[in-house]
DNA sequence: CAAAAAAGTTGACACGGGCAACATTCAATT
DNA sequence: AATTGAATGTTGCCCGTGTCAACTTTTTTG
């Protein structure tokens, strides 16, 4: 129908902006899919243009998939930001983060895994600026929370406490990317309690499992027989 | 060479292990471009057979990659469980796990992004069933470990006990699963490091962020500059 | 206003996944 | 030992995709 409209309407020569509508439709299918295997061509049927159209705005595929994974950086970045915002402490702060953080990789999987996988960095390609930007602004967010004092105690970001600092986002970035990661493709769940799980796991990282064994709600690991209770 | 020996040595029509070959192609194409986007049709090649030869024994390329991931899982617990076996105290053998598992990882990241990534889980298909056995191996070698009393005290393998224990392998294979993948996908390095980090990341996990923040290495965050060190 | 650059189009090619039909070998069963 | 059905391999084919090349239409710019 809308094909239709627009052989009538005459639409001009030029989209107006293509590489937004591509990279919009990417996300699109992205989502629907879950799947990173769609075609460009697939992608330029849905934005009304020539199979080869994109190929002006993207070299190849992988570059139209940094561009989709730079939105997926931003886009969590926004989440977290967002979460933090209702909280005045630190330490609940870097909670919501990670909340925010277990909450956007699950909901959408294959962006997350587009964002992390390996699809990126492999071959002898450089991660793309844009995406390298995107995950900066991420980094610093943990940065802020922890040196406010979201570990117990503040802890300025200055150069005598970058080992410090690094060692603690490491850690934590760690468990979060993990955490996310068995969700998301399905190795333990149910996903339905990403939050209970995601607080209990952050407790556990606080507190230490040899000092105290955060109470995690019932779970299934793959494989396994649901639990029976 | 071989080639030229092979039509005139005019080897038998049936192969002889062609199932066995096409994985361990597969492996080597792996280990190679470290991408999981080879041909069937290029393993059939290597196999000096012909391109549809390998449908015989594989559905699809989902299945072949499969069949690859679980030898992927049955050689990472291999190398777990050697790496126990040179010490006592379940402490020591669950630290030795940690590390295997990750050099595991960082040594052949394409293998261990198919066999954690969502290739196999996307679409509607179900993990196939020799995956999944594999996976649990790996789940019960940490078991052992906890239960044994790698967490400073003893925690029987019991019903009673299982949310703990539970809780405690979620804690500790999201750690360790979100650490590999860091290293993996580059975001963090240099991997060279990887034996250090794993041990500073092993003692935060068991002591807690907010008791003692283990001190790590220099590393580079992707997109930072080296440390000026 | 001409000329170059940018954005889009059409056509072509090679390659890969996967189906179908056929050939060869192996293994049972009689 | 002969027959026959199941495994295993082979050849040929179709279709979709990535991507290069050459051409057209706008837009921008000197």
């Amino acid at each position: 129908m809308t094909e239709d409209n627009y052989s009538t309407e005459q639409r001009p020569y030029h989209h107006g902006d293509l590489h937004q509508a591509i990279v919009s439709a990417a996300l699109e299918v992205l989502s629907e899919t879950q799947s990173t295997e769609f075609s460009l061509r697939e992608l330029a049927r849905r934005a009304g243009v020539s199979h080869n159209a994109p190929y002006k705005h993207f070299a190849d595929k992988r570059e139209l998939l940094a561009a989709v994974s730079a939105v997926g950086f931003e886009l969590l970045a926004k989440q977290m930001t967002d979460a933090t915002k209702e909280f005045d402490s630190p330490r609940e702060r870097l909670g919501a983060m990670a909340r925010a953080y277990i909450c956007g990789g699950v909901n959408n999987p294959a962006l997350y895994r587009l964002m992390f996988g390996g699809y990126l960095s492999g071959h002898d390609h450089v991660r793309p600026a844009v995406e390298i930007i995107a995950g900066e602004k991420m980094k610093a967010l943990l940065v802020d929370a922890i040196s406010d004092g979201a570990l117990g105690r503040p802890i300025p970001n200055t150069a005598a406490n970058k080992r410090e600092i690094d060692g603690a986002i490491l850690v934590f970035w760690s468990q979060m990317h993990g955490l996310t990661l068995l969700l998301v493709d399905g190795r333990v769940g149910p996903s339905e309690n990403m939050v209970e799980l995601s607080e209990s796991v952050f407790q556990g990282m606080l507190e230490g499992l040899a000092k105290r064994i955060p109470a995690i709600p019932a779970v299934t690991w793959i494989g396994s027989p649901a639990p029976t209770e």
